[in-house]
DNA sequence: GTTAATGCAAATTGTTTGCACTTTC
DNA sequence: GAAAGTGCAAACAATTTGCATTAAC
């Protein structure tokens, strides 16, 4: 679950990380960029840090999302997007049309998430959820 | 919508595409593997016909998909998967544990349609949709 | 001083593209 | 025989890995 936003350093260590500047950078970086996919946190944390790589960056939210100070979700077919875990859970409307991003409270699938525990069994992570579609304004298809 | 098995080729013409014995043998290797990315698609075809290449699965993938005769989901952070279009319309269920994959149908999810459509104007594509979670016997977590 | 973390370069994986050659219609 | 489709090789994008070096504790 999402660590207050004051002890998560403490968390880092009892599972035995380290603290580094690196790691501090790019979780600002998430938090202050919504979504974001690695490279655009890459580029994000470049800018304030000419030296940090890509791989470090790769690492770095393995290790954040572990911890549950971060999540993923998949909003396009590319590249994965990461986002703060504080706050409330919830999950993604992604719109076909216009890629327009909503994001909708966790509570709002509680009914279906009832429905596929009595029916089958199944603990959907909803966090992880993202419903591809069409919103309001792009309700006729203009892209396959 | 899913065309019925026996008049597709039809509809490949109707839009100016051919009939050639990769579509045939693509469609077939779908059909046959009920979820497979293009890389066991490919394999699959080469039991067949040795000369077929890694491009025209995807390009290929990409015909019958706009035909309405497959689709694709993503049941992994890997490679999509494609199915067949004809038959029930459903939505899949992964377990992180196993890795099973549940085929529920999309009537399942209709409720849900109903909220995403009345909260935020949504209309989702529920034959796209993966839902990510624990399956029966993989309850406790298990696997990061 | 140990051990984890980083940077770098190279390897992997999945997918796309340009183009000459081959089919289908 | 015109146009679409294929194979091939090369380009690309996103991610991962091995390893020497650096930094946290």
């Amino acid at each position: 679950m999402p660590e207050s936003a004051a002890d998560w350093k403490a968390a880092l260590r009892e599972k035995g990380y380290r603290l580094t500047p690196q790691r501090e950078l790019i979780l600002g970086a998430v938090d202050e960029l919504g979504h974001a996919t690695p490279d655009e946190v890459l580029a994000h944390v470049r800018q304030q840090v000419s030296t940090v790589n890509a791989s470090t960056v790769y690492r770095t939210l393995e290790v954040l999302e572990e911890l549950g100070l971060i999540r993923h979700a998949h909003l396009s077919d590319r590249a994965p997007t990461y986002h703060s875990a504080r706050g409330h859970e919830h999950f993604h409307l992604v719109c076909r049309g216009c890629r327009e991003v909503i994001s909708v409270d966790a509570a709002t699938a509680a009914p279906f998430v009832e429905v596929l525990g009595a029916r089958h069994g199944f603990t959907p992570d909803i966090g992880h959820l993202t419903v591809f579609g069409r919103c309001r304004n792009c309700s006729p298809p203009e892209e396959p």
